[in-house]
DNA sequence: AGCATTGTGAAGCTAAGCTGAACGGATGAT
DNA sequence: ATCATCCGTTCAGCTTAGCTTCACAATGCT
């Protein structure tokens, strides 16, 4: 196995360009430098070096090494920064999150600022990303918690070997422009709404199928979706300005959302409930942002 | 700094359970083992190992540094592996791709495909990524290739440390439904397609720009855009069912699409061009994918 | 209680890895 | 052209890291 320290000097001597820079730089003889690098040659039967006028450079083999050992020795630095923080009672680490649209803006990013205070030596790395990838990439460990949402009636696929976490469960509203009729109700009949244009998620997503279901079952209609965006900031701006209608979950609203009427269905009980996804076995870190967003999650709940 | 070789001692007693186990399964005698791993905890100034019973536990440092001793150890086994497939002559390393769809599609999966065949050491690994997402990922070493697009007359930001390299010129077409009026015509005269609807990406894309300006500078209108996906296939789609029409570049078409028509506009010269950037400094296996996927390029152009 | 087994420490030995001096090759000034 | 100089490498010699062997205390099983 390749030793660490000798891809120090190769990559020091790299960066100084000569090996009696590398030597001064690293408190060594030039001599040592020189003894060392063969014997990494020797080890990997491999030319690293070759010299160049009185000077040394790389050889694309070498080129190669000296990329791994940048890579190697920071990750070194990584494992002593988080140990020393962890030795000093704190926890730390990096731990990646993915989440869709709604809870990354009111579930996720609220935890992250509080997790700034609580633990300040965790890093926390976010993106939006779709459940259905998630779950690999959570065993692949590209990924360390993933927040994701269910509609009722539509279960998303069981992990047995990743861990479940219930977050919060959310109603979903109608949502109509500010001059439509029924928006002065306090809760709308669907029923009622068969002739209303609506705007919703592509074919295929949760959430248009919920669209469908709902219509069909408490409305008796087949809902004319007109516009279709996965993206629910989009989907509320096109009520705001198209006068269409649509239904969306509590945590795209938010506080609230002007120039639009929210409102609740008059009859049935459809919601989404939000969850996260880790693996079985936690680190500290994990844990500790596993609890920031369960958390962020009740705080959402609660205003 | 900490020594690899330790912290494969530490891993291997995490792994066995027991220090003998450890030992046996390196050819090492327990003391030795015992005596590294006090010399990392003095190293390290903390506590890693806790006698339960007669065996030892990691503690939940001890915890921390195995788990970045594995990912160094496999950095390691990367590192030896690429060096190896280097030194026989061959290309090798991971490289990773982002892409707009259509070119994702056309360009990249076949470059994926020939390059399986011509560097079989190289491991390619490819997302869907905006353009605007890609340049500071490809500094920070997230990502290595970008495959992006430029619709004429809307350039995009320069980035003079990345390196860009023209792959094609493709053409935008009308896409009409079949049985349009006007889906018999050689070329489509624009002006005359003011009462379509349409269907384009979402706003503040490339493509909705160009649509718009499309239309107001060869029509002489401003486009009933109805619906809107980022997802060229489903605009495809959305022209195949609900009679709306489209402005897509060849990428898109590819080898043909049936149910529609694919015409060119009557006048003016509208295309879209692709592009890739880099890092400036290429390691070989980046610059052997940048040839793959110009080659991909050239031939998409041909067909 | 007796015994096997575990982890740890002390003594001693081997070899890895350092220094310093000597050597060959390349460069640049005279 | 010649010589001083600078560079990288090699060799001899020394220090010490790191291994083994042996001894010992602690633990759990019978």
């Amino acid at each position: 196995m390749m030793d660490l320290h000798r891809l120090r000097l190769l990559r020091e001597v790299h960066g100084r360009g000569t090996v009696h820079g590398a030597a001064r730089a690293l408190g060594y003889s030039p001599s040592a430098i020189s003894q060392q690098l063969a014997v990494l040659e020797r080890e990997t039967g491999t030319r690293l070096l070759e010299r160049v006028g009185r000077n040394v450079r790389l050889t694309a083999a070498g080129d190669v090494l000296v990329r791994h050992a940048t890579t190697l020795l920071d990750g070194v630095e990584a494992a002593e920064a988080e140990l020393a923080a962890v030795a000093a009672g704190r926890v730390a680490g990096v731990v990646r999150i993915a989440s869709f649209q709604s809870a990354f803006i009111r579930v996720v990013a609220p935890a992250i600022r509080s997790l700034a205070a609580t633990h300040p030596d965790i890093r926390v790395e976010a993106a939006e990303l779709e459940v259905e990838q998630a779950a690999p990439a959570l065993r692949l460990q590209q990924l360390d918690v993933m927040v994701g949402d269910e509609y009722d009636g539509q279960p998303r696929a069981v992990h047995a070997d990743l861990h479940r976490e219930h977050l919060l469960r959310e109603q979903i509203r109608v949502i109509l422009p500010e001059d439509h009729p029924l928006a002065a109700a306090e809760r709308v009949p669907i029923e009622q709404l068969a002739e209303l244009p609506w705007a919703a998620c592509q074919p295929g997503t949760g959430h248009r199928e919920m669209h469908v279901r709902v219509c069909r079952e408490l409305g008796g209609f087949e809902p004319d979706i007109r516009y279709s965006s996965d993206d629910f900031l989009i989907l509320l701006e096109l009520v705001r300005t198209t006068g269409a209608g649509a239904l969306l979950p509590d945590l795209v609203i938010g506080a609230g959302a002007p120039g639009v009427a929210v409102r609740l269905p008059a009859e049935g009980d459809v919601g989404r409930a939000v969850f996260l996804l880790t693996r079985r076995t936690r680190t500290p870190a994990v844990a500790a942002v596993a609890d920031a967003l369960a958390a962020a999650a009740t705080d959402q709940t609660r205003s």
